[in-house]
DNA sequence: TTAAATGCAAACGCTTTGCAATTGA
DNA sequence: TCAATTGCAAAGCGTTTGCATTTAA
């Protein structure tokens, strides 16, 4: 189902404003900030404001359609969510395995690739430590 | 070599503000935001300025005694930098080992730990990837 | 003595908010 | 129709900066 069709199945209204950061963020295929959302609606819809990006952008991050990324650059990036796509975290007391999703990573990747050139393969990536249960009880490592 | 001798053997000065910067650094064991040194210093320090918190962190973190991390919720957190400790990033096309710096690894950590619950075990990773010069060279992965 | 460092205030950039006007369903 | 949504302007936040004053060496 399209983010369009979602939105309006939850009873939110489908304006041209929500329908061109959708786009906008859709058309990027990758990271992208609300200024960079901004100048695209702001090309086709020459009134609109910045704050309604932020408030779409907070309305599409609550549907999860949207994951929100701060690489600590002073501003934030948005992403269209993906489904399925998630990594592990696997207890090293009782075994436990979580699903960790691939979001939480991006920061990683993309440090790695700016400040080291370095291209990671952080796909089948598995890490281990101690859960949230085992934490709780006390556990040794 | 403590921190005070470093900036003085380099020709900065040892103001007290400074000291106190350095010693609310070391206190906290971990990170610690510039607003909560601030808070310290303020204390013994009343007519102190938080500009100069900010200036003293820009400085320290010239001379690689402290490490910023941006854990991505509006403010960055300092660090004292810690000797010896690093990671692996592993070229899976020529091979090469690149150290990676034990910092980088702190917004995964406490992503992991505010968000999942999670204590992550990362002191024996290494991340597999494209190193740069193999991605100059356009090698396939 | 004097360049370096400070305190202060103002500005910065990104983000959020209050409110009246507009608009999709 | 009318609550949801918008545009606007102003404020919020952590951080940075210019400048006159103070101070460590």
């Amino acid at each position: 189902m399209s983010c369009h069709k979602i939105l309006q199945a939850k009873g939110y209204r489908l304006t041209p404003q929500r329908v061109l950061v959708i786009e906008a963020l859709h058309h990027a295929g990758g990271h992208i900030s609300a200024e960079e959302i901004y100048k695209q609606l702001h090309k086709r819809c020459p009134y609109s404001n910045i704050s309604t990006v932020y408030r779409t952008l907070e309305l599409l991050k609550k549907l999860k359609l949207v994951t929100e990324t701060d690489f600590g650059e002073g501003r934030v990036s948005y992403h269209v969510a993906e489904k399925g796509h998630h990594h592990h975290l696997v207890c090293r007391t009782c075994g436990k395995v979580t699903n960790l999703d691939e979001s939480v990573l991006y920061p990683l990747r993309d440090t790695l690739l700016r400040d080291y050139d370095f291209d990671a393969d952080l796909r089948h990536l598995a890490i281990s430590g101690k859960c949230d249960e085992c934490r709780k009880k006390g556990e040794p490592s």
